[in-house]
Parts: structure tokens; sequence; C-alpha cells
DNA sequence: CCAAATTTGATGTACGTAAATCAAAAAATT
DNA sequence: AATTTTTTGATTTACGTACATCAAATTTGG
């Protein structure tokens, strides 16, 4: 049987009381008996029952969200799973709450977490962009005493408890592997559709990508970045363009959303020359590009899990509890079409 | 706030007494009242408080993990991560047993499951061995109202009420299209090294790897399956041999475990002909092959994520409660030397 | 319609912890 | 030593559910 409260009580000789005044930081206690209980909850090994107190104390855990209002498949993702977490949420007793800020705008998202320190939620995460300032608002809020995490897009430098995200610049090397090995050895040019090199996870996914291509595959060279704001109707002008103009282009690599309209400049292409993709994220539309052949991998991050893995992470941090590390880290999902879910 | 018993009795008008009848399927209770609970029930949306329950009930849930008697890395992490879950086993209320039973040999499994009949465990995890007898087993556990899981490998056919494992049949696939595609345009042959034939998930990696590389890379020819056992001496004969009697062999695919025989065999062949070759199961030694290029991609699957998987899974069947199945999948895991956790 | 059987209600205890109150004891201050 | 202050103990209620007991009400059978 797992050790109780009683038991610290008569291990350390004192009343109940008193250990729950230790327990729980209420003051009141001598130094001495202080040290005493600590010493008793050690030796006996008593860890409090988190199911059992959530209940005394009818715990919830008020936890916030705050997303980019960007539209596009994998942040409509987000949100679903984010909601499916709220279903879950009376047995879960968490109550979720999200807010939408603009995208890619440090400035709106200091406004929103200099919000939060009022509130006093049990736990925020949110999808960083990456800023001075942002550090800045989130270190308050660490500061404070409420746990952090980012999500999706991390922010390096700050004291956020977790990142819920894949590791960015492992992702690019993977896919520029990917694609080096696909192309054997063919020679030519690769293009690179990003969505903005202002967010962190783009910059991080070019950053391994480059590097690799640059190390194993000096026979294929990078043509300039295409910023396409994730947007498929700049996406697909921006591909159709590079691929009427750069004869040699054999590869593309798209890390960022929006790859609508990388697939539809695939399809209209006139040249019947094979052509190598990868690209991230699994959505309905790269989906059917991976099976109909018109892309040949995909990379991608759960945002299932993720959103799962947050909040696990906040409500343990929330209660100083330790996480399954090996449980909550995100990994890279690398689909063929043999292996979609 | 969450509808409880109380708001249940008020709603029915009927007393506590009635309701906690009617919940806990405790006899005399007429049925036009047992009917007005119900309507109840659901009409506002009562569901229990799970660990309410658990704690007035001082429930633990007994859990049995049957697991076979092999020596190789990939079942000595199962073991790792099964008794990783028992050090956590206070807070998550389990009381896991495991029982090892003799490798590849249904009848063993069978004794071992009829054994459990009598226990009573709250859930059963098993590596099954795929024979009609351990169907049957299952089956009779099933119906005496124990949930099972299959754990790694499944067992078709039976009532099992859930698997927690990978598609090897897509892992297979899988397996295929990377070879194929790293291969290029190179005409030759491929090796197959597999643990032996008479367990399921070797049988369907086998199963899809053919099919696909038949239909997509015909240039590709699948030399005769080596059964290596698992065992590290005799795959490393095997592979010695294929590789020093084929000179065309431009691929292998080792689909089982006990890969530190292949690794020694690649390492020591005397040809410099470029080997293109993909493996299961993540170790110490496929990690550090595929670091140095000996090995250049593994399928792997997590057992950490399988175990916990199982757990959660028998925890919520023996409580009738659902579970996400998104988060229960367990992914084939793809790693280049890139996106190593 | 009465007795027996069944059904329902009322009530209390338990699980392990939180939180509050009040009294008693011990320590610190004068 | 007397007083004040601090520390400790004892006890109670609560969270939501499970489970047991006994009394009261209702239904059923004869």
């Amino acid at each position: 049987m797992r050790p109780t409260v009683h038991d610290i009580a008569a291990a350390a000789g004192v009343s109940l009381a008193t250990v729950d005044r230790v327990l729980n930081q209420r003051p009141g206690v001598r130094r001495i008996t202080r040290e005493k209980v600590e010493t008793a909850i050690r030796e006996i090994g008593y860890v409090r029952d988190v199911a059992a107190a959530n209940l005394a104390k009818s715990r919830t855990y008020p936890l916030v969200f705050i997303l980019p209002a960007s539209d596009n498949s994998f942040m409509h993702g987000l949100h679903a799973e984010i909601r499916e977490a709220m279903i879950r949420s009376p047995s879960e007793r968490t109550s979720i709450r999200t807010v939408e800020v603009a995208a890619f705008n440090p400035a709106a998202l200091v406004t929103a977490l200099e919000k939060l320190a009022d509130e006093r939620p049990a736990g925020v995460a949110l999808v960083a962009t990456d800023a001075p300032e942002v550090v800045a608002a989130v270190d308050k809020l660490v500061t404070d005493g409420i746990p952090v995490v980012t999500l999706v897009s991390d922010l390096t430098g700050s004291r956020r408890h977790h990142y819920a995200g894949v590791d960015n610049i492992a992702a690019g090397r993977t896919a520029a592997r990917l694609l080096g090995r696909f192309l054997g050895d063919a020679k030519g040019e690769v293009a690179v559709l990003a969505g903005s090199m202002l967010v962190r996870d783009h910059r991080e996914r070019l950053e391994g990508f480059a590097a690799l291509m640059a190390q194993e595959f000096p026979k294929l060279s990078i043509l300039p970045v295409l910023e396409g704001r994730d947007d498929p109707e700049l996406a697909h002008m921006l591909v159709a363009d590079v691929l009427s103009k750069h004869e040699r282009v054999i590869g593309i690599y798209s890390l960022g959303a929006g790859n609508r309209g990388l697939v539809r400049a695939l399809k209209e292409r006139a040249s019947s020359r094979p052509l190598t993709v990868v690209a991230h994220e699994l959505t309905v539309h790269t989906r059917a590009a991976l099976i109909d052949g018109t892309i040949d991998a995909i990379l991608n991050q759960n945002a299932g899990h993720e959103v799962r893995s947050a909040i696990r992470v906040l409500k343990a941090k929330a209660d100083g509890l330790a996480v399954i590390d090996a449980q909550e880290r995100i990994r890279l999902d690398i689909f063929l079409k043999d292996n979609l879910p």
C-alpha cells in the first residue's frame, strides 16, 4: 500500500494538521518540525495522490492556447485538435481557452501574453513568433510561476518549460537526404518553397536542408528561396515561374504550409521531365498528391500529439510533477505513399 | 460544473441509493425506475468521475504482460519499458506482472493464457504467436470479460480488443520503396534477411516488401529469404555467404531482429561495390551502423509507446471507456541518420 | 384485505487529500 | 513569572463515488 498523509504523521510523530501545513506550504510550522516532516516524507517515499488532491480541491486546470490567425490546413488541423481536447476537458479537469493573434506579429503576441499575467491560468501554450520582446513576455510568465510550453515553433533563449514540436533542423536535413538519395546520380537544381523567413521553424528547416545539401549532395544546387507566405495563390505563381524559367530543376522542397498552390503548379506543368518533391505537413491536398505520385515524401508533425503533449506537460508542471520525456518527444513523421495512416 | 450522482437523483426524482443501484447494477430496482434513472443520466449527460470512483473503490488495475523469452535487443527494450511502467505503477493505480513464455511456441502461450482465467486480471497484453489454439485461448479470455490487447505482433481472427503495434505490411512496402528509390536506376538483386517465417509480423513485412517490389521495381529481383532466427551468428553467416556467392546483390532488407550479425558481415565484406541497406528496429547496433553509413534507413516501432498505449487501452477497456484512436495508433518510425532521436 | 416480498429512501462510512476552526501547548517576550 | 506570540493538535467538512445497513414505502400474491 502506498503511504498516505497519515503515515507521514505517524512517522514524523506530528499531527495530520502539521503534515498538511508542511505539504501545502502553510505558515505556522517551526523549522525543526518542518524538517522532521520533510525527512519522514522522503524516508517513507510519500507521493501525493494527485487524483485525490484534485478531488478535494475541486481543481481544474485553466489552460490558454495562443495561436496565430493563419488560414492554412495545418493551423486548421491544430484548431481541430484543440477542440477535441476541449471535448475531453471534463474528464481531464482542464478548461481550455484559445486566443487568436495576428500571425508573424510579435507585438500582438506580447499583448496577449501580458493579459494572461492577471488571469493566472494553470498553463499557457503558444505558437511562438521569434522576437526578443516575445522572449521577455514569456520569461515574465515563467517568473510569475505560470507554466509555459511552446507549440510547433520554439522560442530559443526563453525560459519556457517545454517545446511541443519537432526538431526543424533535423527535419530540413532529413528532407535533404531524402531528396538527394531519391535523385540518385542526377545533377541539377533544387527549388525551395518556404512560407516566410521570419518564422523560426521555416528558417531552421532551410538551414538544415541547405547544410546537408552542401555537405553531401554537391551536385545539386539550391535556387534562391521562394517565399510563398503560406498562400496557395502566391505559391502557385512562384513555383510555376521557377519551373518555366529554370530548365534544370529536378527537385523541390516545400518546407512551409499552403501546399495547395504547389500541387496545382506541379500538375499544370508542361514538361514531362521527372521531378522529385518533398513537402511538409500531411493535409488532404498533400496526401492526395502523395498518393498520385506528384509528391514523393511528406514530412509531418502530428498536431494531435502536439496538443495532447502540451496539455500533459502543462498539467504536470502545474503540479510540479515529472514528465515522461520519451513520451513527450514529438517525432518527425516521414510518409511515403505506403505508410499513410 | 459537471453533473454528479446527486444531480441524477434530483433529475430522476429518486434517492441517491437508487441511482447507485442503477449505476452499479445492483439488484432491487424496478424496471420503470431503472429506466427513469437511465433517461436522466442520458439527458443531463452524466459521466462517472473515474478518479473519484477509483478512490472510493481503492481500485488498482492488475495487468499481465505475456512476453516471449527472446534474447534480442528489441525484446530487451520492451522489457525495459515495462519495468519503467512498473515504476510508475503507484501513480497510475496499475500493478503489472510479466510472464515469460518460450518463443514461437503456441502451446506455451496457451498454457499461460489459460492460467489467467482464474486470476482474473484487469487486462492482459501479449506478444502473440500466430496459431489457432492461441486465438481460441484469447477469445476465451475475451468471453470471460477480460480485456486483451496484442502487442508488437497481432492475432488476426481473434477477438482481442486492440493491437498495439505497427502495420507490418505497410512497413514492408515502405522498406521496398525506400530501397527502390535509393537504388535509383540500378539493376540487380536484393537479399532479404528475416527471423522466422513462423512469426506473423515477419511474414507480413515480407509480403508487403515483395508485393511492392514486384509492382514498382521490377528491375530488382528478390533472392530467397534468409532465415536468421534473430540469431547474430546465424545472420552473420547467411549474409556473408549470400554476399560472396551473389555478385549482383545491391540491396538488403533486414526485417527481423538480431541485426548485430548483419552489420558485422557488411563491415567485413571485401567488395567496395555500394550496397543499400534497410533494417528494422533501432538498437545500439543499428543506430551505430546508420550513423557510419553501413545502414541507410531504419524502420522502427517505439516499444515505449507500445507499452504505454497497451496500458492505457487496457485500463480504458476495463472501465468501459473510449480510447483516443489517433493517440493509440502506433506509427512506423523511419530513421535516416539525420532524424535520430 | 392482509401478509409477504420487493422496492425505495435515509443515512453513515470509506477512499486520500485540502482547508478551515478552535483549543491546547510550547516558545518567546517582557 | 506573567503575558503575548507562535506553534501544534484535534476535529470537522468537503470533493464524487462506492458500498452497506436498516427502516419505510410500495407492490405482489393469496
